[in-house]
DNA sequence: ACAAAATAGTACTATAATAGTCCACTTTAA
DNA sequence: TTAAAGTGGACTATTATAGTACTATTTTGT
């Protein structure tokens, strides 16, 4: 299973949560008692959410989070990239990120992992806090991703 | 990042050598030798694949193993199942498999995620190991995953 | 000013998952 | 019947992840 760590489970927890009241700040123990997490983990997390720009946070006695922008503008890539870091399958990177396999040139199936890579982050990318939010949300629409030739085979 | 383990890749990259010569057999000696990675490591790769339908083995003095299928009829999904088990983001399952998470009642988003799941296993059943086999292959295209209801945000 | 309550940063520890190795057994061709 | 190959399963080492703790900083209210 090709699978994500705890961490980002939570946090995608805790993003729907706060999408639910957008403008309010809510403490982290508001939040890890409402996930069902102890306080050291949650606030972990939200502090990795907070230094990617998906949160906004305020301190002192009357402090919390909230979101950063609108759950509409908020897409699942962004939060796993935030708690997982760049979004591919293998250390082959994207064509955009750079990637640091060392077997590099003679690697024969690099280009074709970048491409699959790429489709799995459009398809993240396409899903929005927003749809998260709803029970049974929007038909995930992904996009073949960057023009590969065809080749015939 | 979301990432595979290392074995997925080198047997990725075993199943893309068979390709060449799909009638040929070949030994774990030659393909641990091939991909670069040592035998005992290369053996436990192959036994999975093995076992999982996806190479044929002959035993005896002039063994070896070979693809069970032609490249056209295996894809990535195929060789990461059986490398990685049941591909899946999360514990969530996909809408055909259970899944195994102890929230579940009160989860607001598994479906979600299934239906995330299942367009990431989509895009990797799209891509045939003969792609792989190409420099450069086509593009991958996603079908926006199942039947999921359109909401308005 | 000061105390209380909240986040920030960082380092450490424990746990779990993964990778890698090894060995006794079975099969087959010459 | 022997040598070379795969099979099964158990074991070990390594690495990654999760979880925790501690100190510093910020803010509010009195």
């Amino acid at each position: 299973m090709i699978k994500m760590g705890k961490l980002t489970d939570y946090g995608t927890l805790m993003m729907t949560y706060l999408a639910r009241e957008p403008k309010r700040l809510h403490s982290a123990q508001d939040i890890a008692q409402a996930i069902g997490i102890n306080v050291p983990t949650a606030t972990k997390v939200l502090k990795m959410l907070t230094r990617s720009g998906l949160l906004e946070s305020h301190r002192g006695i009357k402090g919390g989070y909230l979101l950063a922008r609108t759950p509409q503008d908020i897409t699942m890539a962004d939060i796993i990239g935030a708690l997982e870091g760049p979004i591919g399958l293998t250390d082959c990177g994207t064509p955009s990120q750079p990637g640091n396999c060392h077997r590099e040139r003679s690697c024969s199936v690099k280009a074709n992992w970048q491409r699959i890579s790429q489709a799995v982050n459009d398809a993240l990318a396409s899903v929005s806090l927003a749809e998260m939010t709803v029970p049974v949300a929007q038909p995930i629409v992904m996009q073949r991703p960057t023009h590969i030739e065809q080749v015939r085979l």
